[in-house]
DNA sequence: AAAAAACTAAACCGCTCAGTTTATATTGTG
DNA sequence: CACAATATAAACTGAGCGGTTTAGTTTTTT
């Protein structure tokens, strides 16, 4: 042993171990988990090959690792998203924007690309992406909603149905082209666009003001 | 030559040939393009591999000639899809629930998972599919948008906002969970749900009716 | 400096798969 | 019936890939 490994941990850690886990996230979210070939990842690690297997004894547990890691990423780029003691107009358009850039962003759009790709070859890996970002975003907004209700800012039914309609208004028009792989690229014009859409659309349903 | 072949098209034509292209579509739409072996499609086709190759010389070339089908496909399905003359609610609540009882089908969802996973292996493919299918709905729904605003039951400015937001918001939920493997059946009350909640949202935006 | 551990390049194994070939059988036509 | 076109099964080629092995080099530890 090198000189002290204190945790004995399922996940190995160290400096190539690393290097290995930052090129195979290159790699996979590039070309999906048949794309990329192992040799590609060892080399784009500045690894050999070898010392890959070492460490990840197969190509689907190194996937899994990175997925592993992916998730935690998610979920701290979810944090901070909803200001919870702002208005409405403002706390929800200001997330609307959050939100957007993050999936439409390179990270996202791949995270998203993977989980379609590879759902059920792993199956669960959908699911686990979904709860450490959607889901997790779903759950702030709700605790948002409640408290924005009890101030008489909003009026809403069904609070798990608005979270998601507010979510599906910030894709609109960019998301499918996006994954259509029709543009991918936006400027802040288009964004602005379709998140004061999506604002105006929630506040007319959801909002409390008269119109 | 068999007979006569009058059409002297890019594309063969044919019983065994008819065969070929409905055992691809069926593997193609299952397993991806990477993921269908040509042994398979022949064997699905219930046609010798000589033979396939004798029709489509590479399996690119296969693939290109179900996606083009499979746009048609789409096209004929997007038909009819809203009734033009109908007030709004009843027109929108009608479209609402087509639209998601197709893109929650398994042709949808594959057809979807197809575009997104092979987009970039082959460029073009995605807007193709958009362009036979979500695009023509757009339009469709635009048409009737400004006969609404004609008859004074709809006002909105930014039609083709309107059109994408409406879109969206029959995705609510549903969608996301059908792309993350989380569910794939989903009950006339999951549907019926998300697509009156689409409708209010859009109507309490867009109609002109007091609140 | 010596011993041990980690790392590397490169060859290699077994397998799958796209595409071809061959030799044979089936089908349709004059 | 005979002939030509079409189809078939099966073997084969060549390439790529996951994973292993080997033999040697670098780094770390004592």
């Amino acid at each position: 042993m090198g000189h002290m490994d204190i945790q004995t941990e399922t996940t190995p850690t160290g400096r190539k171990v690393s290097q290995v886990l930052e090129g195979a996230r290159t790699v996979f979210l590039r070309d999906g988990f048949e794309g990329a070939s192992v040799d590609d990842i060892a080399r784009q690690a500045g690894v050999s090959k070898a010392t890959l297997y070492n460490y990840f004894p197969d190509k689907r547990i190194l996937f899994m690792e990175v997925a592993k890691a992916e998730c935690v990423r998610q979920e701290t780029a979810t944090d901070e998203m909803i200001a919870m003691n702002a208005a409405p107009e403002k706390a929800l358009r200001t997330a609307a924007e959050r939100m957007m850039r993050l999936f439409l962003s390179p990270f996202g759009r791949n995270v998203f690309r993977i989980c379609v790709a590879e759902s059920d070859r792993f199956p669960g890996l959908g699911k686990e992406f979904w709860e450490s970002g959607p889901e997790l975003m779903r759950t702030k907004m709700i605790a948002y909603f409640r408290q924005a209700i009890d101030r008489g800012e909003l009026a809403i039914d069904d609070c798990d149905l608005a979270a998601d309609q507010f979510a599906e208004l910030c894709k609109a028009d960019l998301f499918p082209k996006l994954m259509f792989g029709i543009q991918d690229r936006f400027s802040d014009e288009e964004i602005a666009r379709v998140a004061d859409g999506a604002v105006a659309t929630f506040m007319a349903r959801y909002g409390t003001a008269q119109k």
